[in-house]
DNA sequence: CTAATTGCAAAAATTTTGCAGGACT
DNA sequence: AGTCCTGCAAAATTTTTGCAATTAG
């Protein structure tokens, strides 16, 4: 990681730990949505002592800070993204694959939403990628 | 519920046992999205044994079938609609509701999902109900 | 009558929490 | 040095499972 980026998340007060930068890292250069387990499983090797706590606790925080987004697509499991521009997503109902999609959508802001705060929307597909359409076969 | 309904259901092979029809009674007449504990808590009093088990296994049975959809927007809960025709939602960051969206959207199919197989997309919006809003004040 | 469904209790999966010791600034 | 962070273990939350007893068709 570079210097500017490290000033930056110092300016957001982070103390920058080893386990912190690395799951930051592992986040920036990776686009497969992990999860809480993914992740640690991913550093375990490097960091044989860190705790899940640790990375729910570093999750949060990213989350609070904005770096990070969290993902609510898979029954009961959160997922994350460091990739923060506005974006959609597709959830392949197969194997758990999601993948960004960064076409720009024309929504249109339903009136029924006048009186509320609207702070972001996203669009997610559903269906199955190439692989697991051929696993089911035609039907 | 009417005969015609109650023959419907016959005819994808289920069972009408009293408790599953309560279920399926609760979720038509709840536009709340409710969760799975929603919906124990809310019928405990008419079937006081009934347990956990039966409104999991119901509810999945019901989304096999196709009466049900499952909504995946509250992190690590799962939330079940009745409501099955297309649509879309919104969901407050304040008090977790969720609201149907019934706008027409003109999705374009990304490009990206060429191969893909897309079985349906949504709409989620996210933000603050005019009561979340106010109180939370200005900022 | 038979297979499907229920209820119970235990287990699984994921996330959260409290706290003592340790590390970053 | 002081505060924030880590690691551990226990708890909390939600969902799933195995199995014996019951019930709908």
């Amino acid at each position: 990681m570079n210097e500017a980026k490290l000033k930056f998340y110092k300016s957001l007060g982070l103390k920058l730990t080893p386990q912190r930068l690395a799951i930051l890292e592992y986040l920036e250069n990776n686009r497969s949505h992990p999860s809480a387990e993914d992740i640690y499983n991913a550093l375990k090797p490097h960091f044989p002592s860190m705790s899940f706590a640790t990375v729910y606790n570093t999750l949060e925080v990213l989350v609070e800070k904005g770096l990070v987004k969290e993902i609510n697509i898979e029954s009961n499991k959160k997922r994350f993204d460091a990739f923060t521009h506005p974006h959609h997503h597709f959830f392949c109902k197969g194997c758990k694959k999601i993948i960004d999609i960064e076409n720009n959508q024309n929504i249109t802001i339903p009136k029924e939403l006048k009186d509320y705060e609207l702070t972001e929307f996203q669009v997610i597909f559903y269906g199955f990628c190439p692989e697991c359409k051929n696993k089911r076969g035609k039907r």
